[in-house]
DNA sequence: TCTGACCTGCGA
DNA sequence: TCGCAGGTCAGA
């Protein structure tokens, strides 16, 4: 499930390895991935372009392969591959990529949850909030998004229009790090707590990006290996088990149709 | 603001 | 066989 890491760890991934390649041509089989053009027309028009550039909005994937943009959003179960061998769902492959320099890229999209776009020229995403892996999280801007109003904390960290998403893993890790209750109301949360929210939201995502995200299902980097945060989660797919500061068990809910695991002891 | 639908694999 | 996993968005 990729999650805000993962895209950034897929980009940096894809940047490495194909940075200035050119397109030789793109097979594409699925037309219900595409959102606004036919998998014959992305094919199309982006045979023979240069991908100069990979740059991430939120979630987003922006190619900009000269006066094209093909974007990506990977939703629950998208990867790129550059071998499809090392796929573990090859029936799910949906986009094929050949290179100048003989190399291959390949889509793989087991939910296809993810979605493709085909813009002229950058798209915009205004409906989208601060990334909070970017330099532009300050701890005056969350405090000031924090009291704009009175929502749950942990829907507040799954929004996108606040923070461009941190989604459900992280934001059940964060709100523990910062020992601060899931059930907390985003207005209500004192000046120490918003500062130790701020140090956790960089912390926590920081780390996972920098163990190639969190492996759980479909995920795989575009080398195809396995992410390794999945080693380091202290509360995520752990109810039941003793919580890592007070051995009180973690503790499971649904909280806006998603699984929150918290620990009722250390967590106010 | 909340709920359900979309989709498929996997485990109980 | 059924429920769960979860990002996004339309509709209630």
């Amino acid at each position: 499930m990729p999650e805000l890491p993962e895209v950034e760890t897929v980009r940096r991934q894809l940047l490495s390895a194909f940075q200035g390649d050119r397109i030789e041509s793109v097979q594409a089989g699925n037309d219900s991935l595409f959102q606004n053009c036919t998998a014959e027309a992305f094919s199309r028009r982006l045979s023979g372009k240069s991908l100069k550039e990979i740059s991430r909005v939120g979630k987003y994937l922006i190619f900009d392969c000269e006066d094209i943009y093909p974007v990506f959003h990977l939703g629950m179960s998208g990867i790129f591959l550059q071998d499809a061998g090392k796929s573990h769902y090859p029936q799910h492959i949906h986009l094929q990529f050949r290179m100048a320099s003989g190399k291959a890229l390949y889509y793989q999209d087991v939910r296809r949850f993810g979605k493709i776009w085909l813009h002229h020229q950058p798209p915009e995403f205004k409906h989208l909030g601060i990334d909070p892996v970017s330099g532009e999280l300050r701890l005056g801007e969350l405090r000031r998004l924090l009291s704009s109003r009175s929502a749950n904390i942990k829907l507040f960290l799954m929004d996108q229009q606040s923070l461009t998403d941190i989604a459900n893993i992280y934001a059940s890790e964060i709100l523990f790090e910062a020992l601060i209750s899931p059930f907390r109301k985003t207005d209500t949360l004192s000046g120490r707590e918003v500062l130790a929210l701020y140090s956790s939201i960089k912390n926590i995502l920081y780390q996972a990006i920098d163990k190639f995200g969190t492996t759980y299902s479909a995920y795989q980097t575009v080398e195809g290996e396995s992410g390794q945060n999945q080693n380091f989660l202290r509360v995520y797919q752990r109810h039941g088990q003793p919580c890592w500061w007070c051995a009180e068990p973690i503790r499971k809910v649904v909280l806006g149709n998603r699984s929150t695991f918290y620990c009722p002891n250390c967590q106010k």
